[in-house]
This record gives C-alpha cells, structure tokens and sequence, in this order.
DNA sequence: ATGTTTGTACAGTTTTTTCTGTATAAACTT
DNA sequence: AAGTTTATACAGAAAAAACTGTACAAACAT
C-alpha cells in the first residue's frame, strides 16, 4: 500500500487544515455549540464549493441526522448559510465570509439573552424583597431583605454596564473604535 | 404542620432569592461553569457571612466534595474568594463584590485562552500550506493549498481584531468608553 | 508522637448529552 | 397520481459529564 508523492502531499495538507479545525472545534463551546459541529463548521470552511448534508456526512463519518441538526446549529449561530445552485435539488451550505459579523451576531445572542434574563429576574426578585423589607412582620426578615437588595443592586449596576456593552458591539460602535482589519492581499 | 407567619415571610424571601439564582444558574454556562457551581455561587452570593465547605454543602444537599470542586471552579473564575476569620480553622469564601473584575476577569480569561489558541493553530496551519503551496509536485494541492490560506487569512483578521477587543476590557480602557455605573446607593 | 479535623483525588454510579437508525413528511419528478 | 428524493422528528444506544462515598494526605491540636 505505497502512497503516492501527490497522495503525501495531500495527506500534509489535510493534517494542516484538521490543526486549525481541531483548534476551532474545541473552543467553540463558548458559543454554544458542540465540538462535533465545530468539526462540520471546519469541513465546511474548508470546503471549495458548498456542501450537501450527504456529503458532510461523509466527510466527517456521521450520521446525517446528525448533519441536519449539527447544520441547524450553526445556522441558528449564523456561521453557516443556505445557498442554492440551479439544477441542485438538495440544500446547500456555506460558511459565512464574514467572521465579524457572524462571532459577533453569536455573541450578541447570547450574552444579550443571558444578561437580560438575569437582569429581569433580578429585578422581580428585588421587587418581591422591597415588599417583605416594607411589609414584613417579622425584623429579622426585613433584616435580611435590606441586605439581599443591596447585593442585588451591586449586581443591577453591572448588568445594565453589561447591556451597553453588548450594545457597542450590536451598533456596530465597537468598529469605530477598534476598526475591522484588512485580510492580507492576494497579489 | 401550620407555619407561623415569620416561617411564611422567610419562605417568600428564600423564592425572592432562588429566583435570582436560577436565573444566574441557567446562564453561567456561558463562562463555562457548570450549572450546580452556579447555584453555588447563588448561595454564597445571598450569606451574610463567608461560608464553609460544610455549610455549602448542607445548603445544596451535596456532597462536600462537589462543594470542592465548585468552589475551585468558581475560583478559578475569580468570581469567588478565599477569606480568613481569625479562630476558625475551615476555608470561608464569599462572593467577589466586584462584579466588573470578577466577570471581565472571566470574559478575559476565556476568551483570550481560546482566540490565541485558534491564532496559534492558525498559524501553524497557514505556515505548513506555504510551504505545500511553493513546493508541492501536484498542481491540484498548490492549487488548494492558495485556497485554504486565503480563506485562513481572512479568519486571521478576524481573531487580530477580537485580542485587541479582549485587550480593551484587559486594559480597562472600555471603562472610558462605557463607565461603571454606580449602584443605587442606600440612603 | 498520637489523634483530629479538613480538603481533595479517585473510582464507581447516576444523570445528561450526543449520536444513530428508522419512520415519516414535504418537495419534487414523471 | 404514483414514485423518488431529501430533510427531520423521535426513540433508543453510546458517550460524556456530573455527582457521591471512600480513602488518604496535609494541617493542626494535644
């Protein structure tokens, strides 16, 4: 079973593009999505021409169940996108161009979701206290909700911080002082 | 079993709390902390007092050695701190008052590690296809080899732009851009 | 030194998540 | 309309993660 020399060159080259899907693939959970789909978003970044489920699923040895729902994530991160070619019956994806636009579009998501679920219960929460710290018959409760709402304040002021950041970056503000970079040219 | 009226304020001051927690618990996966350290740091977040290993675990009905591995994750995080009382032999930990510190401290940490390692990774690769795309016998390797190094470049703009925003919230200098608020202040 | 107390490593169990194969619905072709 | 092709819902299997109890080491007390 000898390789041929153009079979070793390719070998190299697909070990040089798996370091940076690896790479990729085990930081992704930051967004949220599962390692496996990092591992499809890379085979998809690789990719010349946008790929079928079926062909994803060959590539990576999965199930194409598992594509659908993998492709369903990254989509729903927009990382990926469905395009059509003419003639083509099966659905197509690619990944998007832009990195700036897609990282920060999850980032957003996320942490404007989380932040503002907290920050909504926190509020409740602070509501509920004041009533029991007016209300409240007995001391020792009025006591102790006095000193959650304090706490909860502390909290409070860094969540709406947290909001208005998020907001730098979904206004796109956050170019202006930190200006997109050129890609290095093809010359 | 009747509850007196204090035992039915407590009860309501105690669901004001949880709810704040669950809340915080739902979404601290983003800082990759497990869900259960979360509501950790809920309980530790509403003690008057610095709390024991013991104390959390009878809080949570968990085990202690869960409370371990919380309270080092939590710290690790820096969103909760060792404290000393003098006569008491037990660690006590309470809760990082700086919100701010303690959770930038976490974005930076996170996400730094992660964008290095993917630019790292990057690196390597785009360096390994140079090579291929100068010395390789097969035109169809070069040829992808061009290919799979622009595509990389572009992502290298990308993860550039993100160290010098982590590098904004490192520095501080976000503070100039979007001040801390001050909490609510008691009166 | 001997005996306690406290925190954590580790192996095994339980729970959760991820993945697969089958079944089916929707879209398309003839 | 009947027959394909394609994508996904769902139930069960496989894998991973979280949790616990036991064992032990380090720190302290006597």
């Amino acid at each position: 079973m000898k390789k041929t020399p153009e079979e070793r060159e390719w070998d190299r080259l697909v070990q040089a593009e798996e370091r940076f899907v690896n790479a990729v693939a085990q930081n992704i959970h930051l967004y949220d999505i599962t390692n496996s789909a990092g591992r499809l978003y890379g085979s998809i970044f690789f990719s010349e021409r946008p790929l079928t489920l079926d062909e994803m699923s060959e590539d990576l040895c999965m199930s194409k169940t598992s594509m659908s729902t993998g492709v369903r994530a990254l989509s729903e991160a927009d990382m990926i996108k469905k395009t059509w070619r003419k003639g083509v019956r099966k659905d197509l994806y690619q990944t998007d161009p832009n990195w700036y636009k897609s990282f920060t579009n999850v980032f957003i998501k996320r942490w404007s979701q989380s932040s503002s679920e907290n920050l909504k219960a926190l509020r409740a929460s602070k509501e509920d206290l004041q009533h029991l710290m007016q209300q409240a018959a007995s001391a020792r409760v009025r006591e102790k909700a006095a000193f959650d709402i304090q706490r909860l304040e502390d909290a409070e002021a860094y969540y709406e911080w947290m909001q208005e950041v998020i907001d730098l970056f979904e206004s796109e503000a956050i170019f202006d002082i930190i200006p997109r970079r050129e890609a290095p040219s093809e010359s």
